[in-house]
RNA sequence: GGCCAGCUGGUGAAGCGGUUUAACACAUCGCCCUCUCAAGGCGAGAUUCGCGGGUUCGAACCCCGUGCUGGCUACCA
């Protein structure tokens, strides 16, 4: 036994697999040509972040348009910032957006023959590929205490050195095997370094799917591989899961662009192949002049709670995303308005390279758009299970009745050009309660928006009650519209709003001020879709009774 | 401090040396349509592409400086 394989058994004496049996257990996978495999891997260190979703988002639909294989994996190593529970609500805000893992981490349990896909129960695969390393000589134990690397970092910035463990500093890597060995027998604490022989000065050539070909320096930290709790590091997590999972892109936040060359080193040094990278632009907003990254604490809309949690359509927010990745979406949404999201094709590419300022008025015009589209049936489907959720009045509305519901949300729905009236499923209820006889009775008991600076009581009940004696619903839209003209003209006012305008004096006022009579009538409100499809809802009798408490409440 | 990335109207952006008088979408404003509203239609706003030089007959696009913004520089991810 070589001196190093003596020392890599006193660390490691518990592993005994080789990395050929790992290679051995988890195999190339066998896909198309051309098909992705990307992950989505979280740290459960709180609830999913509006950039995080952007994130998965894209990692999710390239293996999706290429049949590859979009997996999830936890990334726990951090236990000092994890939250409990966390990672398991963070699949289900997933699930809500219809993004689910073809394998990985499922909340719950786990799916797939890559696995185990929680960093936490994978220290053995960890630990058997740095054996392998320290007996390659490509890592050893460190024993440098915090305060002595702090102080090493003093004299660095002093000197102006630029700060780290590398070369002449890295003085646990000129240890020999048996110093290292006996410092370990005599139980001083330590943790695993890599050993790097890149130098600073020289440059390394990079390629980001996004950014194209990037020049940064050459790797040469020795950076700390595994923890003193036993656990990885990101950096050398990302080598073992990514290569035995068989990732073939690597999708995450432009935040690492800057330790790309370490990963090279790491990727070279194992002699793996390398994934490919993209590094996605991170979500900003604006404050205070200055742009800053979509703060969980500052702004409601980082989280992605707070659009389930007030009605915001998922494939609204979805699409905004995509058009912040894919400028290009947009065009294709115009030419293509009612096909699904997901046929278009995204492409890195067209991928934007500074971080987007989130636009919650745009979001919210997609969301509208959306919402318009959808048809009768699939609009109450979704919006049942947001209020069975978060909308308990709202529930209660489509439990009385589906198919009025149905109705009254389907007011100038399933059309070309669709009325646009919702953002979110929350907008609905303040919208149509009226319609319901109970919330309209409770409705009355407010003061009615009539004009009663222009029109006398007297006239108002006039015009009502002859609306009343003559509906006309059985007209259809533009016939019903004449016959109320012909109504309007006998109570004396003008069936038309120029004719009125220009001769003001013959009449009591226009066909516009009768049907908002009317509008506030059966409604308590000025603003509504056109009275005759809301009169067709109702019925005639509804609409009688309404009249009859108007006028009840107005001679009172 | 060092290294990296980015910088085109209020926002997202198109553009990749010459019909660009700088698309398109959202937002804003104006007008039109209209019985209210949601829409819809039409139109306006960047004297100009962070700034300064240069190359060129010609530059948002190429080169050089410079500024600003963001990121990285952990036994965090």
């Amino acid at each position: 036994m070589t001196e190093l394989e003596q020392l890599a058994e006193l660390i490691f004496p518990d592993v005994t697999e080789t990395i050929e049996d790992l290679e051995k257990r988890y195999p190339e996978r066998t896909l198309e040509e051309g098909a992705m495999v990307a992950r989505f891997a979280p740290s459960p260190t709180g609830f999913l972040h509006t950039g995080s979703l952007f994130a998965t988002l894209i990692a999710w639909k390239f293996p999706k348009q290429t049949q590859g294989v979009f997996y999830t994996r936890l990334e726990d190593t951090d236990t000092k910032r994890e939250v409990a529970g966390s990672g398991e609500e963070l699949l289900k805000q997933l699930a809500a957006f219809g993004i689910l893992p073809d394998e990985g981490y499922m909340g719950t349990y786990e799916k797939g023959n890559y696995g185990p896909y929680k960093q936490s129960d994978r220290e053995m695969i960890y630990r058997t590929v740095i054996k392998d390393f320290v007996k390659r000589g490509l890592a050893y134990p460190c024993f440098c205490s915090s305060e002595s690397l702090t102080e090493l970092r003093d004299y660095q910035e002093k000197h102006k050195l630029n700060p780290g463990y590398y070369g002449e500093f890295a003085k646990c890597a000129s240890l020999t095997p048996q110093e290292a060995m006996a410092k370990i027998k005599n139980g001083e604490p330590y943790v695993m370094r890599f050993r790097s022989t890149g130098n600073y000065q020289n440059r390394v050539q990079i390629t980001d799917l996004i950014r194209g070909d990037i020049e940064l320096a050459q790797n040469d930290q020795h950076i700390v591989i595994l923890k003193s709790d036993g656990l990885p590091t990101y950096h050398f997590a990302h080598l073992v899961d990514d290569h035995f999972m068989r990732t073939t892109h690597v999708t995450r936040g432009e935040e690492w662009l800057p330790s790309l060359p370490i990963h090279y080193e790491l990727f070279e040094k194992a002699g793996w192949k390398r994934p490919n990278y993209a590094h996605l632009p991170v979500i900003m907003k604006l404050d205070n002049g200055n742009r800053r990254k979509l703060s969980k604490r500052k702004d409601p809309e980082a989280s992605v709670s707070y659009f389930l949690e007030n009605g915001y359509p998922v494939e609204g927010i979805l699409e905004y995303l995509i058009t912040i990745a894919n400028s290009n979406f947009e065009e294709w949404r115009l030419q293509n308005m009612n096909a699904d999201i997901f046929t278009f094709m995204l492409s890195f590419d067209k991928m934007t390279l500074d971080g987007a300022l989130f636009d919650l008025a745009k979001v919210e015009n997609i969301c509208k758009e959306r919402l318009s589209r959808l048809d009768k049936d699939t609009f109450t489907e979704k919006a049942y299970a947001y209020a069975c959720q978060y909308d308990s009045k709202l529930k209660a509305l489509i439990d009385r009745d589906v198919d009025y519901f149905k109705s009254i949300i389907n007011i100038e729905r399933e059309k070309e050009n669709p009325r646009k009236d919702y953002v979110t499923y929350r907008d609905i209820y303040p919208m149509i309660h009226f319609f319901y006889a109970d919330a309209y009775d409770t409705l009355l008991e407010n003061e009615l928006p009539f004009q009663f600076d222009r029109f006398t009581t007297e006239q108002i009940i006039t015009v009502l009650q002859a609306f009343k004696s003559n509906m006309g619903l059985t007209y259809d839209e533009n016939g019903w519209f004449e016959n109320l003209k012909g109504i309007a003209e006998k109570c004396g006012f003008c069936p038309n709003v120029k004719e009125y305008k220009k001769n003001k004096e013959a009449y009591l006022g226009h066909i516009g001020d009768v049907s908002e009579m009317i509008r506030i009538a059966i409604s308590t409100r000025k603003n509504t879709p056109n009275p005759y499809y809301v009169l067709q809802i109702l019925g005639e009798k509804e609409v009688s009774r309404r009249i009859e408490k108007v006028i009840e409440k107005l001679n009172y």
